[in-house]
DNA sequence: TTGCAGGGGTCAA
DNA sequence: TTGACCCCTGCA
């Protein structure tokens, strides 16, 4: 059958999409964004989005989603993955130097996902002054401990839990997750959503400084963070989320001479535009996996 | 084997 | 503007 103009094949278990460009499993899963994919032997990704188990592989143009009918495609994959989306134009529009021609070549199956806000959110709380397999680590040991089972090819899988279920949590116990002093963020951060002093859903619907000043009234998000939540969720792609990498890579690559996250900030705005989320997440993809400005 | 630095930032002084 | 911060890993 024919959706959005991508071939949808619906086998028992799985669905089979045909028509898809600019994507790639590694380029999308590994590129930094999100922390809840994991790699299989066979090169596949599983993760959970929402209350649903999702299996990844994506092989000479068709892609196959393990563990989904037709119907999760319809309310989850699709919007998910951002496959609506059309990359080319944008990396087109974003290829007009050398240094971006280069960092889009290299991660050119990158899709920015829409993940959830308050996931996103909590993820990046994690992140500050971490390390990935760590951040990994923590949010599969809340969602461990806080979330819901669900069970896929004979496995249990957690959904990531809400912010009702966490602001419930006593700090000794999330604290076994191992997030260290990011926990008294976690728990108060949690209370805050829950009680809706910042509502997370309406954040697309906000200019995007009143959004990120919005983020950073809770506590453990400053802009880094902030900026993440919002390019992650798919709430606002003019932003630069601007960590040590995407520095030194601006640094390095662009304006030649240290300088401030202010100035790298000001410089991405008016380079990149309406694309700066893009073009953050080729530099940064681009950077890290070659190790630029170390 | 032990010890020490440092990591996708934020907060408080 | 500067250090501390949990916890873990990598490297002397």
């Amino acid at each position: 059958m024919l959706y959005r103009g991508l071939e949808i094949e619906e086998g028992p278990d799985f669905i089979i999409i045909g028509g898809i460009k600019d994507f790639d499993a590694v380029h999308t899963f590994e590129c930094g964004q999100c922390f809840r994919w994991i790699r299989e032997t066979d090169g596949s990704y599983t993760g959970v989005v929402r209350n649903r188990v999702g299996n990844v592989k994506f092989r000479d143009g068709l892609m196959t989603i393990g563990y989904s009918s037709f119907k999760d495609f319809q309310d989850i994959w699709y919007d998910y993955l951002d496959l609506g989306r059309d990359y080319s134009s944008i990396k087109k529009e974003l290829a007009k130097d050398e240094i971006m021609e280069k960092a889009i070549a290299f991660g050119y199956g990158i899709r920015l996902l829409r993940q959830d806000p308050w996931e996103a959110l909590i993820s990046f709380i994690i992140s500050a002054n971490n390390r990935i397999p760590m951040i990994m680590k923590v949010v599969a040991a809340i969602s461990n401990i806080y979330g819901e089972e669900l069970t896929a090819g004979g496995k249990s899988y957690y959904t990531f839990p809400g912010s009702d279920k966490l602001q419930g949590a006593n700090l000794e116990e999330l604290e076994a997750c191992r997030g260290g002093f990011r926990c008294k963020y976690i728990l108060n951060t949690a209370g805050k959503v829950a009680k809706c002093v910042v509502e997370l859903d309406m954040l697309g619907r906000l200019a995007t400084g009143d959004a990120r000043e919005l983020l950073t009234r809770l506590p453990g998000v400053g802009n880094k963070v902030a900026d993440c939540t919002l390019l992650y969720s798919g709430a606002k792609y003019d932003v630069f989320p601007t960590d040590v990498w995407v520095k030194r890579v601006m640094e390095e690559l662009y304006l030649k001479r240290e300088a401030s996250f202010k100035e790298i900030q000001t410089f991405a705005h008016e380079y990149f535009g309406h694309l700066a989320g893009f073009a953050q997440q080729y530099l940064f993809y681009y950077a890290r996996e070659n190790r630029i400005g170390v």
